[in-house]
DNA sequence: GTTTTGCATGCAATATTTTGCATACGTTCC
DNA sequence: GGAACGTATGCAAAATATTGCATGCAAAAC
């Protein structure tokens, strides 16, 4: 047992991340990839150097078993799925005491706009237009996934429940993204004109 | 010039929220510390750890400088503030290319949800109105400061409007987020409810 | 008068994420 | 017929963040 040495984190939600994703579906990392970058991107991104990482770790633990998969003329694919003992390991995570934060932002265009001024003012109004076009494009794919499995949540099984609210977060959160973006950009728009107009207030008031 | 091994960071929007910081007043980690809780938290969390590490690379970098302040009585504080150097650089950040991604909550509540079942409703629940206390109080923080400084945001100079708005995204978000609760926690006890008269559909759709 | 709390700073170790690089095969575009 | 793109995997290093520990002084609480 010489080789060894990754670390035994103790937390890692990416780590369980990746186990709830196996819970329904045999994975390779490069669906993983995929999905952390779609549906499951709502709340958590990861790139693909992660989750082969994770997988890994996840491997040597046995709490996830590997089957390859050889298909004609590809490169062969991994596929992973959840052992009894990482669902067990997955269901004592979902249990265990939860290390709440009020959830911050962490965007750093929030940052920019405390830093505002004509010279950054059509930067920053054309930098939010992007993210407020961004977020658009993504409300759309979560409203497809809403209603192609969510439609009639009252109906569906407990853990898809679940699921559900994890979507309807997100798109509740999207949505009011894009309000913000309306509000923000017209205040912005109505400054740039005060500024055109009379250069008046940059930094009196 | 042997224990320079600070490393010369290329991003780091850390940093540049602590310059930001600096912008108006001169200030100590301490100080540093705790706005990046309050106020400041709505988009960027930092440790005191964390806060002392950059100031240390930013004095380096002579981006920002240090002026001892002796109280008495008291420990001295180390208060700085920003350069010339820092400014520039500042101002160079904000129009540079930001490398825009469309938010994600990076909650691991969310993954928690996914992994709904009559084992964990109750536990979730619970954590969950936990969730929604504090950021109602939260919100009371951020309202107290919008009522104060931006009541008037038509008046404000523009730096400020930038701020208003960035307070305005903190606002918003944490509005959807007390009506997201509410959707899952009333979706929570009637599944609860449900399970509890019928233990009906665990698992089965 | 001792414990707690708040002010004020910081190191070291661990954990986590990002970036840059590298490989290899197949298909589709030009 | 070569470039670009999508599938599929991975290492190594750099950057970033968190946790645990440590120190010292003063004021307020008990």
């Amino acid at each position: 047992m010489a080789g060894l040495d990754i670390p035994r984190y103790a937390c890692m939600a990416l780590r369980y991340a990746i186990m709830t994703a196996l819970l329904e579906d045999e994975l390779s990392g490069y669906d993983l990839a995929r999905s952390f970058d779609q549906s499951r991107g709502v709340f958590w991104r990861a790139s693909h150097q992660q989750i082969y990482r994770e997988l890994r770790g996840l491997s040597e633990r046995r709490w996830i078993v590997r089957r390859v998969d050889r298909q004609r003329g590809r490169p062969e694919r991994n596929l992973y799925s959840l052992t009894r003992d990482g669902r067990q390991a997955l269901e004592r995570w979902v249990l265990e005491a939860d290390r709440m934060r009020v959830q911050e932002t962490r965007d750093e265009f929030y940052i920019k706009l405390y830093n505002l001024s004509a010279d950054s003012i059509d930067y920053l109004a054309e930098r939010l237009s992007a993210r407020r076009a961004a977020m658009m494009e993504r409300l759309y794919l979560y409203e497809r996934i809403r209603r192609r499995h969510y439609k009639d949540h009252e109906a569906l099984p407990l853990r898809r429940r679940g699921v559900y609210l994890a979507l309807l977060g997100g798109i509740m959160q999207g949505e009011q993204y894009l309000a913000w973006c309306d509000e923000a950009l017209a205040l912005l728009a109505a400054s740039a004109e005060e500024l055109a107009r009379g250069g008046a207030k940059e930094d009196a008031g």
